[in-house]
DNA sequence: ATGAAAGCGCTAACAA
DNA sequence: TTGTTAGCGCTTTCAT
């Protein structure tokens, strides 16, 4: 039974209940240094007795040494980033770290707040989505002085380490692959996000290439807000009522593709002969349609763990000469909305 | 420009850097005190200067408050949880409060030891999934000291507070919608979860008030692991040719629902003359089907926000007789797959 | 194998 | 308005 106290329990009460100085009690409970079997146990009992729980914020001021991973995303809302985070935790969880999450809206001040929040908590390191930072917040990440990983994406400078896609090769890749397949009007849709840096590099590397054939994309839309998979359902309406002579749409991510293809199927127009699609971020979710999206895999769960695999191995040997940029190159799906070649 | 030394700074270098003692630095960075405008300025000035990011860590132990809300989900990967943080969110954002959420995949221990790990840290109040916990946990979380709120789940007695909907009753209305619709052979789809319990108290429900009416679920299947969506198509066939005599499907959750409804749609199958549907959740995502699934909503959104709300209540007001049980009461949307009475 | 002393970086409480 | 003095609860370091 625990006494009824309002105060939090402390090493001291562990240390008086127990007969053994504060220090053994700290040893005993971090599995530190020689103790004899004896006292370990007796301390044990007495810390289980009272149901002490340590105090880190103590610990960790103490000994300068805090086992957190801050983890900076914009958004918990669409499955990419619960997904980099299973692949954090995944390789976390073999470590003494455990990682911290902040969400960023997309917006770079509250990006900043969100960094300037976590950094005043010490971490061990940093995970950080995207190359793109205010310069107060890219400041911070180099004073910090901790491993700091920026992830998704690889077109740019990072402040550290980096693990990611190239979004711009994306969008040629899958630019190369519709031209091949002899589709010649295209339609685009996608978010309203003008700070959806990713999103707006494929989009770059899209139109590049399909401009090297004298191609433009004849009709766009963009979205906010409400479901994904409804938007897309409306918006390729409307766009194919408003340009009947597209035969190709490409969605900035599959969950809006997916509603595409459901209202063509509706239709009975025919994918693809008529029209093809394709998406970007290759989600579970697809698998379950009636026809397969083409898509590119954004390799969310790799990337989570070779970013916490950084971290990890740079705490680990803080001497290494390390150079960690990875760029992981995803190939396109073709699924059943894209014609092969 | 900062100095490149390796150590972090602290208040000492502020004060040195601005003339100013560490005590005044300190209130300037907290707005607290009084302090003159002058003094204000050329610290801030040094802070921002140095590129000071105060110490969290000493603050917290020094003046014993910690502003961290410890959430303890069991998933992020369903669309659930993350909504029901968005809410959470929501509230903080207004408030000094900061969330630290954790998750316990649905395994006691690790919520255990995630709820030991994040109490630690000595957060000002706990939102926690569920009314089901270790003993252990249920017992650090009465000694704690601090606000719980138990969530999702009204069906028990709470440690503390506690926001949420009534399972079992969800799976009653459900059933009642069900028979008065004139259904009478049921198969049931869900997950392979036995530790969900808010699944499983309504599935109780729902058997209960089929029992009263003398009917039983005549066929059912559980799944784990992959894409909801595809699990619901292939369950729902499955289920079909194994059972054809079943004119309503009862799903666990909107996603396999979903695929359930897809499913049925592609074999041309009278959804909901021939078979009724309906899932549970109220996700977004049904928005986009070709056919409205039957759902019930469950209030993540709301839940989010109250539980928050009763933790900063709280921590503003020590004082008040608080008896914070909060349930909330879904209705049916009999959208397109279940006949209305 | 165990203990004593000092101090991590900050803030509460009081003094000036 | 500003400064001084004591800790917060632990861990480091050194002694025993």
């Amino acid at each position: 039974m625990s006494l009824d106290s309002k105060r939090p329990l402390t090493l001291r009460d562990v240390s008086e209940a127990s007969g053994v100085s504060e220090m053994t009690v700290s040893r005993v409970l971090r599995n530190r240094g020689d103790v004899s079997d004896a006292t370990r146990k007796r301390v044990l009992a007495a810390a289980k007795e009272l149901g002490y729980v340590p105090n880190k914020i103590a610990g960790a001021l103490a000994s300068s040494r805090v086992n957190l991973v801050a983890v900076i995303i914009p958004s918990l809302s669409n499955m990419v980033f619960p997904e980099v985070l299973t692949g954090i935790n995944q390789v976390l969880e073999d470590t003494e770290l455990q990682p911290v999450v902040g969400v960023s809206d997309y917006i770079p001040e509250k990006e900043e707040r969100v960094l300037y929040e976590m950094l005043s908590w010490r971490p061990s390191g940093v995970i950080i989505a995207g190359l793109e930072h205010s310069d107060a917040s890219r400041a911070m990440l180099r004073a910090a002085g901790i491993p700091v990983v920026e992830i998704m994406d690889t077109d740019g400078v990072p402040v550290d380490a980096m693990v990611g896609i190239s979004h711009r090769r994306a969008g040629r890749e899958m630019a190369n692959a519709i031209l091949k397949a002899g589709y010649e009007h295209i339609g685009f849709m996608g978010t309203k996000m003008p700070l959806d840096h990713r999103a707006r590099k494929r989009f770059e590397g899209f139109t590049e290439v399909l401009a090297k054939s004298g191609i433009e994309i004849e009709d766009r839309a963009f979205y906010s807000g409400g479901s994904a998979l409804a938007k897309g359902r409306e918006m390729t309406q409307e766009m194919l009522e408003r340009s009947p002579e597209l035969d190709f749409l490409y969605y900035s991510n599959d969950m809006i593709g997916a509603g595409g293809l459901l209202y063509l199927l509706d239709q009975g127009i025919d994918v693809p002969g008529q029209i093809g699609l394709a998406g970007f971020n290759g989600v579970e979710l697809l698998q379950g349609l009636p026809r397969r999206l083409a898509t590119m895999d954004a390799c969310r769960l790799e990337i989570g763990r070779r970013a916490a695999k950084i971290i990890a191995d740079r705490l680990a040997e803080p001497e290494g000469a390390h150079s960690d940029n990875v760029t992981l190159t995803p190939t396109i799906a073709y699924g059943d909305t894209l014609k092969r070649r």
